[in-house]
DNA sequence: ATTTATATTGCAATAGAGTTGCATAAATAA
DNA sequence: TTATTTATGCAACTCTATTGCAATATAAAT
């Protein structure tokens, strides 16, 4: 979730041109909450304007790869996709319910992780690290 | 990975009658390195004894209901299973190369994970950790 | 030991997520 | 305007996993 970033401005910095399409995808994931799956973000856009599932699949791999936006794997099958880390929001992790499949942000306060002895003797390349916590939401729990 | 458990009596531990092929499948990951796909599995165990596929997820099921398997999510498409945390070993983060798909693990003192601030006000429940780095490994980073 | 019940496995068909190839449309450059 | 490149759509396909039901095998009861 971001109220900072400029959109449009971001695509092209990543030198894809700004697309409406593109820019929709971009927006839906910036303005949510917390992440979406593919299925999310292709109906919440279809609603709107008809767009073709493969192209909601090329945008978002596109936006992976400039890293723009982040992958993230859940307990269950699909990836879901939120806004990368940038200026105006660190790296935090996930809360999944396996219940419900919903995935949640959490502050990036709440866990802190140590691993610079790790890093420094490490002999291939990291990209990218992914903690998610699995459970029961409160809701589900509940039930 | 683990020298130590008795894999059978693990089984009847956890109330699972302790059948040849959910033996064959819980020891092919217990004495494994690193986790496995399913057709990992189902192809190691095919070689010796012919196996159907859909009986390998059944018995993958099971184990990781039971909690003696844990089901890892890579950065690809498939799961992967390791033998869960118990007595022997601890639980410890993966390390995903996105070349060449190999998923290792990582000693739990590589990295230390703090939040017992977060836990304590968590309505929901938490049931499994997963931290994960993605990257390239040694041997990709060369070609 | 034979029958009955229960649990396990196999097989075929299906579902869901993601990908590929090629055609069409849109945008840029010449 | 025309040519070239880039983006999108459509259909078919792949891969991973699941479901329903039949066939075996194992355990329990008589």
């Amino acid at each position: 979730m971001c109220n900072q970033c400029n959109y449009k401005e971001l695509l092209v910095e990543a030198d894809l041109e700004p697309t409406e399409k593109r820019l929709r995808v971009l927006e839906i994931i910036g303005n949510n909450a917390f992440p979406l799956s593919v299925s999310d973000i292709h109906d919440t856009l279809d609603r709107s304007k008809s767009i073709n599932r493969v192209t909601v699949y090329r945008i978002l791999d596109l936006l992976v790869e400039k890293e723009l936006v982040d992958r993230i794997s859940t307990g269950g099958r699909a990836s879901y996709y939120g806004l990368a880390p940038n200026e105006f929001h660190q790296a935090h992790p996930h809360f999944y319910c396996k219940i419900c499949g919903r995935m949640d942000c959490l502050s990036p306060e709440t866990v802190s992780v140590q691993m610079t002895g790790f890093l420094k003797n490490f002999p291939g390349r990291i990209d990218k690290l992914e903690l998610r916590l699995d459970g029961v939401c409160k809701n589900c729990l509940k039930q």
